[in-house]
DNA sequence: TTCTTGTCACCTAGGTGTTAATAT
DNA sequence: ATATTAACACCTAGGTGACAAGAA
């Protein structure tokens, strides 16, 4: 089995409508998607990897006037899709159930030419990343006989592909949670006055804020 | 077969006596252990890896007055040393042999008690490292007939271990010679006066010379 | 209008030798 | 004396959204 790290980040994000952007060279997701994985054989090998599907054959556009995502036509045409296979594998059962699996090196692009690998999306389209572990046969073994792969889909992790985030919710939550967004954050979420007065003494850590209006407030 | 990559670097480092800095946290090697590796069966898996094992039965101390390393002593009691597997393995040949293998993820620590697995060695002694391709027999092979491994060594990758550089000349050369030194470079060894002025044009990217000297060769 | 692109300041994360203080 | 440690400024390397300009 399979459980779904940061779930409570996603379901966050999915309330608001997930967008991940797409770039030419290659954007990371966030949250990055990551797993545990449970009760696989100790011994076995087997590879993980991920790709996307299109949720629907629509095209989006997103209204500011009634901020929602509204149906702009047929979706353009879906190429297959690629796969991203984990770096790791193959690897042994006991390599991928002992630590999360994390797919950070991901990138997703609109470069319907690239060739670094990454994952081609169309920009204004909705989809869905779905997880795959295959179990990798040994040569002595019959492979005809089971299924070797199980796949794993979460639904609160459904995005829409965009080249600019369009709902600005979206992009404050993901300034708030994404530590190299931290440049655009207005006041650290987790400062308080007292967290502000620590940072005073020498051992707390200076921070330069460059929003004067965050640290005018220590004097009103 | 194996081949050393950035020999003439190493052998620049070997005829001034390399060092390499130990520390408590673990600290890489420079410059890093990376071979070519040629003639691995394409389809056969490997494991490879490094350890490090004396040059001799030595302590050592550097003399200023002599500029050289003296004998101090008989060598401190000697563990026997950790291995450091390369994180990619186990691997296809076709994998080993189509890019370079880099240990840039090893670490030299003096920490007897490390539990990051890090290769520990004792300071104010020599040592030399060895590279080793061990081959995975498939499960239906008979592993008693042949030798299974081979193992490397480069004369000119041995080093002394330091906690801190004796020569002054070896503290030159890593300063000229490792990209994250460069805080510490007098003058970039790329600049001349064509370059200088080069980077005077909008287009040219600006650098920050602490020291102001560098800077007043313009005027004079 | 709507969407995409490239550049940028500002971060995270971590690899350097220096230096002053400490240990042996 | 000699050797080690920890904090530090200064780098490399690369991930952020903002923004202005460009494209469709």
């Amino acid at each position: 089995s399979c459980q779904l790290e940061m779930k409570s980040l996603w379901d966050e994000f999915d309330e608001l409508g997930t967008e991940m952007i797409v770039t030419k060279a290659g954007r990371r997701m966030f949250p990055t998607f990551q797993v545990r994985l449970y009760g696989l054989d100790i011994n076995a090998d087997y590879m993980v990897m991920m790709d996307f599907v299109p949720c629907d054959d629509k095209r989006y556009r997103y209204s500011f006037h009634s901020s929602s995502w509204v149906v702009a036509g047929k979706a353009d045409p879906y190429m297959p899709g690629r796969i991203h296979v984990h770096p790791d594998s193959p690897a042994k059962g006991s390599q991928w159930t002992k630590q999360i699996v994390s797919f950070d090196k991901l990138k997703l692009t609109n470069n319907l030419m690239d060739d670094n690998g990454h994952i081609i999306l169309n920009s204004m389209h909705k989809f869905q990343p779905r997880f795959h572990v295959v179990y990798v046969y040994p040569k002595s073994e019959d492979c005809s006989k089971t299924q070797n792969y199980k796949t794993f889909i979460f639904s609160e992790t459904k995005f829409m592909a965009v080249t600019a985030y369009q709902n600005h919710r979206i992009t404050q939550l993901k300034i708030a949670s994404n530590p190299f967004a931290k440049g655009f954050r207005d006041v650290d979420p987790n400062d308080c006055m007292v967290d502000v007065l620590s940072q005073m003494s020498p051992h707390g850590q200076q921070r330069n804020h460059s929003r004067p209006s965050s640290l005018q407030m220590i004097g009103t």
